[in-house]
DNA sequence: CGATACATGTAAGAAGTTACATGATTGT
DNA sequence: ACAATCATGTAACTTCTTACATGTATCG
């Protein structure tokens, strides 16, 4: 990674503090306790990310002395943070993204809603859609290529990567029909109140 | 990472070299064109974890000055680097190598056969089952309950892990079947010809 | 003769891990 | 008094990334 680059995560942070600004301490609970556990919660991964992050001017930290504890620092993104997190999300996907990747398309998609809209977050599920749709089958190519000459376990376990992108790929179609529907919906509710 | 210890390109590592001595560049193709993509192939990486793996006694490199190209080194393992990399495939799984580390999970995986046998790869699938099965409620009951409050694509991109743990739930049962079905019929050849 | 494949390596820098350090407040 | 929770930070260490360096042989 480059200086002036931002990691993985960097982005983490960049979503959850567009959601809702955060102390440091806060943003390390998420980590810990909810689904983000794949995140590392240390305060060694933590405070030194957020501090590249407000070198970078991406966030803001202001001290409230206030609250009787100790000292606590809420950072919340600057305008260039926000922007940096879109583009982030807005990115063009390529198959290195499907290939070594994938959890940080999910992250994106996770933030894609708030960050840059529904039309946005449509986007990324269609071009995830697209890459998917070619890759799989070479995938599948490979396997039945070389299935002969492995063991057992190896041949399982490339058919467990098979299997795990097929599985996504039912579940791009299914995010995708959710979006259909809800737009849907609204225009339902419009043509109602119209009428 | 403590010294002494091995990344898991080391492990890798030390599963390709278990099945075939090879070159530290013949590594890198495999890397570079396999399913294992999602490992690194620049020789920044590899030639010093191949360095490493040596210093510790766990792989033997040796030279050949033949083959008329530039000076090329075999590795292979070494006993110690065998007995390493039972270990490692053997190790208890727990809950944080299915939340951080499912693909580590599944190199382990992919080695098992060769390293420490069928029985050896049934007990990693039996271990993964169970973990998978506690772990699943947990990450359902997690969902609906924070589901009220998250954008459509915040939910999501939970459901999409949610799915994929499912999926590879499945995957598990799969694969605990097939070697099953093998056993069955080495039984009923075997018991072919003893009749 | 230049590109490409074979083949190995190092140097600089980024980022994460573990472990430690510090400090205030609240509950037992 | 002592543990737990809130809250932030640093230091040492390991590993990976990117980029560069080197060298042989073959093919067009």
């Amino acid at each position: 990674m480059k200086a002036g680059d931002i990691s993985k995560l960097g982005y983490a942070l960049l979503g959850l503090l567009q959601q809702q600004p955060s102390s440091g301490y806060a943003l390390r609970k998420i980590f810990s306790s909810t689904a983000m556990t794949t995140y590392s919660d240390s305060p060694g991964a933590i405070y030194p990310a957020l501090q590249r992050l407000e070198q970078q001017g991406l966030i803001r930290g202001s001290i409230e002395e206030s609250s009787g504890l100790r000292r606590r620092q809420m950072f919340r993104l600057t305008p260039h943070g926000l922007a940096a997190l879109k583009k982030w999300i807005n990115r063009p996907l390529v198959r290195a993204d499907v290939i070594r990747g994938l959890d940080e398309v999910m992250l994106r998609f996770a933030f894609s809603q708030q960050a840059v809209g529904a039309t946005g977050a449509v986007n990324l599920l269609k071009s995830l859609l697209v890459e998917l749709t070619s890759y799989i089958p070479e995938l599948r190519e490979q396997l039945t290529a070389n299935k002969e000459a492995m063991p057992t376990s190896g041949r399982l376990a490339l058919e467990s990567g098979l299997r795990s992108y097929e599985c996504l790929l039912d579940w791009t179609k299914y995010a995708l029909a959710t979006y259909v529907r809800q737009k849907k919906m609204r225009q339902e509710r419009k043509g109602a109140t119209a009428s």
